[in-house]
Formats: structure tokens, sequence, C-alpha cells
DNA sequence: TAGGGTCGTTGACCTGGGTCAAGAACACAA
DNA sequence: TTGTGTTCTTGACCCAGGTCAACGACCCTA
């Protein structure tokens, strides 16, 4: 089972910097897409850039919530620890998702950059604060966190009842429809390259499976012609409809 | 591993009836507790009361979102199945707790009486309508809906990493947790039973594990002296802090 | 171009929890 | 009272996935 590497990766700190909104090419992945230019504005101020190098740690449990984050490029992972360092991987949050977005006063949950990303960083307390003039944003942010509360149900049911081939192939199909649903081809018909950010590690710490189990399964899937490997960060679905048989274990 | 039976169980039909809300002892758990007079009688207006049999099913994933439910009495399961019958009960609801509450046409889970319950069922464009016209009732089931996504992330760290043991420690602390917090006397102290009103296939379901699992695990915490089982339906904590050790793993 | 690091893959083996089966405890109907 | 369920417990056995170990493929940096 992995358990966190105490060495100096992940010690790395994100660099901050103001930042404006013009030319953000992720806005209409997110609130900013409700804005009027007068809300803009106003949210603006409250908001810095953040650049994270990879394994950067944005904040770790139980910290202080000071602020709420926006992925603006790249991944990031949040996770929960055990105090014997087995880690589970909660979720990957790709651009224009939130982090941070709890009304706690103290993280319940860490976070680290998966790849380099940037992110737009948020004063929370004053964010919290322009939420209750915009109700609009306040909405939006509800119907976020449900459907998150709804892959989070998703999620439990592949961790609790999947096996791992079930779980690995979900897992592919899930990325194939993040990358869809932000502006790549359509991967399905296409046959193009599906990335695979995070390490063998963290999909294992996602699926609740080991590093070895995560290379075995995919070798499997390779070997029976439902995917290709192209090398360890890019994989191509071959079979749509056999991977989607196989996630729901109905083959 | 469990799965769904396919007999005349379950099949029961709810009842419904016309409700009021005075004398209702469970205001104070629930979003009626920051209602004015005025507001509580119009929610009053899209309200029914439901009498729900042991096993009575509420509504199945994929049914039209009609309702939005609030427990009274008893407890709801919530789970999800797979084509195959493998079942993962994603949450076990108790008086206070909503169900059917996301923005979304069709429920993403089924509902099942755990015991006999009651329910208040609202209608859910009715209500979504009227929480646009009270914002502090929208910010109470945002803030709500944040708390269960939280438990959620630790219950798939449960799922994903706890083994069987951690996993049935945890799960007593979250029953004695809830039934503390809802106004039964202080159980630490008080050495008092612990009420388990689900079957251990239930358990096991939620849980990740089989019903033999669950049964063995109890066993071997009973003969440990972390706890004292009654009858199958009442447990009894002799050490909480070892319990809490061993639902961390760090012991 | 060599040396040290990380990461992914594969093999050999082991074990926690699943599967299968039997029986005990209890509930309820006839 | 007996019969028929249902649920829980326990035992015997098995296997999916974990553990441990080796190695190849890339990085780096010097």
């Amino acid at each position: 089972m992995a358990t966190v590497q105490m060495k100096g990766i992940g010690d790395q700190s994100p660099v901050c910097k103001p930042s404006v909104c013009d030319g953000c090419d992720i806005r209409s992945l997110t609130f900013c897409s409700v804005l009027s230019p007068i809300e803009s504005e106003r949210i603006r101020a409250t908001l810095k850039t953040v650049n994270a190098p990879v394994h950067a740690i944005l904040f770790q449990e139980g910290d202080p919530a000071d602020h709420i984050f926006n992925v603006t490029s790249g991944v990031v992972k949040i996770y929960k620890l055990l105090p014997d360092g087995r880690r589970q991987i909660t979720g990957f949050l790709f651009p224009g998702d939130f982090l941070g977005l709890a009304y706690d006063t103290n993280y319940v949950y860490s976070a680290e950059a998966v790849t380099a990303a940037t992110l737009c960083r948020f004063n929370r307390a004053k964010l919290l604060a322009l939420f209750n003039d915009m109700p609009h944003m306040e909405k939006h942010i509800s119907v976020t966190t449900s459907h998150e509360l709804a892959a989070a149900q998703n999620q439990m049911l592949l961790l609790g009842r999947k096996t791992a081939q079930e779980k690995i192939a979900s897992f592919l199909l899930m990325l194939a429809h993040r990358a869809d649903g932000h502006g790549e081809q359509a991967l399905k018909t296409a046959h193009s390259a599906l990335e695979l950010p995070m390490s063998r590690a963290d999909m294992g710490d996602y699926l609740g499976l080991t590093i070895e189990t995560v290379s075995r399964t995919f070798t499997t899937l390779r070997k029976s012609g439902a995917i290709k490997l192209l090398d360890p960060g890019h994989a191509e679905v071959v079979d749509w409809d056999r991977l989607e048989a196989l996630a729901e274990g109905s083959c």
C-alpha cells in the first residue's frame, strides 16, 4: 500500500502574484461565466494567481481554511491521510474546478499539484461575504457542490464494490469524459490519446489499489485489446463499448 | 457479497397524508428551525407526511426527482446498485436529514426505509421555487450539502484504505456520534446501549464488506473487550479510546 | 558516459476477506 | 406445538489483490 513519501518532494512553495481575468481562457468553465462585469471587478479584488510547481502542497488537512482556489491550468489532487500514512485521494481537479470550498474554518483535506498548475486564489472570508450580495453565484456553487456529492457517491460504489479491473475501466472512462467535456475533440470517435497526468501511485490511492495492481490491470486491459498504452502517461481506448461494460461489471 | 433480494420484501408502498408541523419534535434539527412563521406556512403548503413501513422503497435511482424528503422518524438508507445486484449504501439517514436534494431531474440513488419511518415529502419544483425567495434557506441547504460532501470524503477514506476492523470501529463511532448529536444523553460516559437499527447485510453494503466479515469482526471486537453485544441490534462500547484508536489504525 | 534517482512492470508468494455451507436463535403463522 | 422463514454466527476453504523483490527505462546532473 502506498504511503506518503517523507522526502524533500512536495515541499516546494507555490508562487503568488496579483492577477487579471482578461484573457483567462477557462472563464466559461467556472462561476466567472455567471458574473456581470461589475461583479467580476469586485471578485477580482479578492484574487491572486498562484503558480504551483509539480508536487507543491497548496494546503493540508487541518490548516485554517483561509483561501478558496479555482484551478486554471494543470491538475490538482485532494486527499486524506490516516495516521500511518495510508492515503485516499478523493478527487482529481482540472481547470475550472474549485477546492477548499467548505463552510468550515479548517480544510478537511489536503491538496497537492499533480502537474505544474496555476490557480486563482480567493480570500475565503471576502469571497463568502461577496456571495451574500450575489445569490446566483451562491446558487452556482451550491449546484457544483451537489454534483460533487453525486460524484462522491459514484466513487463510494467504485471503492466499496468494484473489482480492480472495473475500477481501472471506470477511471479511464471518467478521465475521457472529463477531457471530452472540457473542449477537447470527441474522443470516442477520434481514438485520440487519453492523457494520464498522474502517477500509478496516485491512481492507486484514488481507486483503493496498490501501484502493482494498477500496473498489472493496465497490462491485462492492454493484452485484452480494450486499450493501447502508448507510454505510461498516455493511453488510447480501442473498444469503448467493452470498457463501459467492464466498468459496470456487466460482461 | 450481498446482492439485492428479489422477493416480495421491499415492495410495500409508503402511505401519504396531509400534515401539520405543529408539535413536530425534530424541527430544531432541520431547516424548519431557520424559518419565520410566514415562511413556515408557505413551506407547509408544499408538504405531505409519508409513513413508510420497513423496507418500503421511497424512490429508485433514475426515477424522476419529483420530491424532496426530510426524515422525521426512523432510519432510511440511500444506495446505488451495479447491474449484477452488487450494492453500495452511501448513507444512513436519521431524523432531520434530507434526501433527494439534488439539482438533477432524476434521482441519482435509491432510498429505502431501514426501519418504519415517517418523512416530510415536499414537491421538489415548488420547494426549489420557494428557495429563490428565501436565501437563508438556500444557504442552510448549501451548508448541509457541503457537510455531506465532507462525510462522503471520510467514507471514501474508509472504503478505500481501512481494514475490516477499522471500518466496523469507525462505523460504531459514527453511529454513537449521530445518536449523541440528536439529543440522547452523552453515550461516552453513560455506557448506554448503542442502537444498531440496520441488518448485518446493510452494514456490509455500507462498509464494503460481506455479512460474514461484519459478523466475524463484531465477534473479534467483543472478544477483545472493546464492545459488548447485547443482542444483534444493540451494542455497548466498553472502551471508547481503544475503539477510536482502532478506527484510525493507530494501534 | 557514468552514476544515482524515480517510476513502471513483472514475478513469486502470502493473506485478509470473500465464498460456501451448516447450524443456532428467533419470529410468526397455522 | 410444529413448520417455515429470516437473520446471525461460525467453520473450512479459496482467491483477488497485497507484499516483497528484482529489473528495465528513463530521466537527471556531472
